[in-house]
DNA sequence: GTGTCCTGAATTGCATGCAATCTATGATAA
DNA sequence: TTATCATAGATTGCATGCAATTCAGGACAC
């Protein structure tokens, strides 16, 4: 999107929980933390809200959004959404994806492989981050693109506290999905995410876990 | 979505054309306009950014997204990408629906109805953007609202100079929709509203103007 | 012990001042 | 005439001050 970079960087120390999830925000805080004044804080804040990473309650300051407080029904319906649209996108991503696409779409799993190595769960997670936001704009959909903004940092952040449990086992099917994409085969990637995401799905209504096992890999 | 009361107020003078397609937004004319300081009418514009109602070019201010800087083949991209969505969440709203719901779906269709009667093109695109909104967050699918939202406002600007041309004979797809809705009709609103996309997107392939025929009815 | 009210610290939200940057205009030289 | 450059105006972006609001904790009455 057209975040700001004051917005993306306080998005990432959300997305890596070393702001955790439920935190109050309070202006002045990040503004001494990031070297800046209150005024570009206050406007980065209302970009995350609009992003869905905070809500901001009148008068009360902005709240790193927790999943403890979303219900698996709304994470349903989260995931439901993606898998409207998201497979499409990458059947779109395999015919449209430049070279440039495909370089990020690697650094993203390079990375991913390296957090895991080194067990760091904050990289990881904005290594899930940048995973789907690369795959997502190699569609070169920027209506989409937009509208996915949203859902993936909701996504990171409501799973951010279990993704490093579930995300290793589940990196192969990323890394395979990049592949069909590399290999222009819109139909494969399309059905392997597609089926990604029925797996997310299924254990979440399997009621596997309140807070979810996104991977479908019951401990 | 959560815009601020200020953002929300901008946002309505941009989708009534008032502040017309293009310009060049500026936080001291607005703070002005809106009787606030430059302050929060910043936090406003970062706000729309974040929706994709203006851009925002570095040290040079907002402008509000012009529908002649759009070419075709985006704008088909954006009705495809809702066309994945939103036929999928009216089938839900046709279940999930509360009294309320229906309250404002029904008082958008009015509205929309005293506009055209009044010839008023500025309070038709609102009125078609209420109803765009009030559709959708009938179907109470959080993520889907939300990764509407930009979508919803980036159409009623787009299609901001012609919707008063091709609306109104559209309205009577949009009451039918409704109907079903309060039918608790899924499947019906789910179809005639894909219809409805179809027909737009299809006109917009055919090339019938660069503007767009928002409804399929070449003049 | 329980509930209510009050006071104070902390925080938001808004207004304004100022330096840095950009655009546009007009002057100058080739 | 055309191109280049300098200057002036306007606008952004940031910092800070202050009033209004909220929440927490304790005193007090019952």
């Amino acid at each position: 999107m057209t975040e700001s970079p004051l917005a993306a960087s306080i998005a990432r120390l959300m997305i890596s929980t070393e702001i955790p999830p439920g935190s109050h925000v309070t202006a002045a805080g990040l503004a001494e933390r990031l070297h800046v004044s209150r005024t570009p804080v206050r406007e980065a804040i209302r970009e995350l809200a609009a992003l869905g990473l905070v809500v901001v309650h009148d008068n009360r300051g902005a709240f790193v959004v927790d999943p403890d407080d979303i219900p698996t029904a709304e994470m349903i319906d989260l995931l439901a959404t993606r898998r409207r649209l998201e497979p499409w996108v990458l059947s779109l991503a395999a015919e449209r994806r430049t070279d440039d696409d495909l370089t990020l779409i690697a650094d993203a799993l390079a990375a991913g492989e390296r957090a895991m190595a080194a067990g760091d769960a904050g990289a990881l997670n904005l290594a899930h981050h940048a995973l789907l936001r690369s795959l997502t704009s190699a569609g070169h959909n920027e209506a989409a693109d937009i509208a996915l903004a949203p859902l993936h940092y909701r996504t990171c952040l409501v799973f951010a506290r279990v993704a490093p449990l579930v995300l290793p086992s589940g990196w192969p099917q990323h890394a395979a999905i990049a592949q069909a994409i590399r290999s222009a085969d819109g139909d494969t990637a399309h059905d392997l995410h597609r089926r990604h995401l029925d797996e997310i799905i299924a254990s979440l209504e399997a009621g596997d876990d309140a807070d979810g096992e996104p991977d479908g890999h019951p401990r």
